[in-house]
DNA sequence: AAAGATTTGTACGTATGTATG
DNA sequence: CCATACATACGTACAAATCTT
């Protein structure tokens, strides 16, 4: 029997008999080397019989362990199944719901008329970004069998797309608004702080606006990007 | 292959996926250390080289940034799989378009392997209101049927249409970022002009992510809204 | 303007990984 | 089997620059 496998079966047997504690270390390479007064290349052929038997496990620039037993966690690893992710729900409060007559402005952005009716609602969003305030514009003959309280447990676009148009294209704009009373409050920014208002146009496959959807978003969370000169 | 060429080339191709565009901060070393499980002088051999590379640039006190040199050959070499192609046609003017791997990135946020391919089509629009860059990442699984040619006629919406998943959801994200070379000259803007950017993730009924949109649109334009007081 | 927090820059010590004579 | 050298990796400590409060 060689040196390294003498080693090796000791050192096998100190760990089966509990001097070494599953999980815990052993004693490094280099205390090993002393311990047995062998160079340190017969210890690592000695570890490497254990580390094969899988009775120890190696951790590059922290140690040498007594291999843990097989565990759901040891599995997860081997088989590549990633921990499960945290999912974060984001609160939805709606604020407003209310049917109106279209006015002049939506007379004009759906084309339709202004006596005609269009449901509006608004509500609020929080996730981990902050308060969106989301309103939504759908005019009634577009969305003969909409109910609010379907909003929810649906989303936006796919409340849109229950209505009798299918929805093709999207006409999106942007403005970078100072928050009025009611926003600062919903949003729970300072009054006059800057925020992102974003106009969602969907239009079906003729190009005839369907609905309208807008959110409003702070700007002060954003990151900015700093100069490289 | 080292731990830390690993990471390297990890981050390399999610710099090159855009998940950091060029400019933006990188995670600083303490969260890239937690992300990647690995002592701190693991993760700055990592940036070494990638220093070295000029894809990275560290800012003492500040953070580690996207180098602003990065050009489309430097990404299609990285990613090594297209020639793009430049398509002229009406007001729109197609940049790249190549298929690539989707890359941790995409990996992640298109719930698919990094090894299979997307479709990465980006293009300038031109309107009364300015340009608008934008860019459109396909998965190929749930786009077989999709051509590049297509696009010429159908908008990106009706296009992501003919998918195999119908779109219900759509998750939005804003950021107002400094235009780098590439885009201000695309953008026909000053550099260092601040450039809206809108990145829309569609999701199908479940939930899961279809595609991924990304405007870009000089904020100069907007119109800014008067106080209320 | 001062104090504290954050982030990169630098240095060192220790442990394992690999290679060679 | 021993001795040595170097690369890789972890961890800690402190300095320097920057940002926040």
């Amino acid at each position: 029997m060689t040196l390294f496998e003498k080693i090796a079966m000791e050192l096998s047997e100190q760990i089966s008999s509990g001097k070494y504690s599953v999980g815990e270390p052993l004693p490094n390479e280099s205390d090993l080397q002393k311990i047995y007064e062998v160079s340190r290349t017969t210890v690592r052929k000695a570890i490497d019989m254990l580390v094969e038997e899988k009775l120890v496990t190696r951790k590059k620039g922290v140690g040498l362990f007594v291999a843990p037993e097989i565990s759901n966690q040891n599995i997860l690893e081997m088989t590549g199944v990633m921990k499960p992710e945290v999912i974060q729900f984001n609160k939805q409060q709606i604020k407003e719901e209310y049917l109106r007559q279209a006015g002049d402005y939506f007379q004009e952005a759906l084309g339709m008329k202004s006596s005609e009716l269009v449901y509006y609602v608004s509500y609020l969003q929080s996730d981990n970004e902050g308060i969106t305030k989301e309103v939504l514009i759908l005019p009634l003959n577009k969305y003969p069998d909409f109910k609010v309280s379907s909003l929810k447990v649906l989303s936006i676009m796919e409340n849109m797309n229950t209505g009798t148009q299918k929805i093709c294209d999207l006409d999106q704009n942007l403005q970078l608004v100072k928050a009025d009373h009611e926003l600062s409050k919903q949003l729970e920014i300072e009054h006059g702080e800057p925020v992102f208002k974003i106009s969602n146009k969907y239009l079906d496959v003729d190009g005839t606006p369907v609905s309208i959807e807008y959110r409003y978003k702070s700007a002060m969370n954003t990151k900015y990007i700093v100069d490289f000169d």
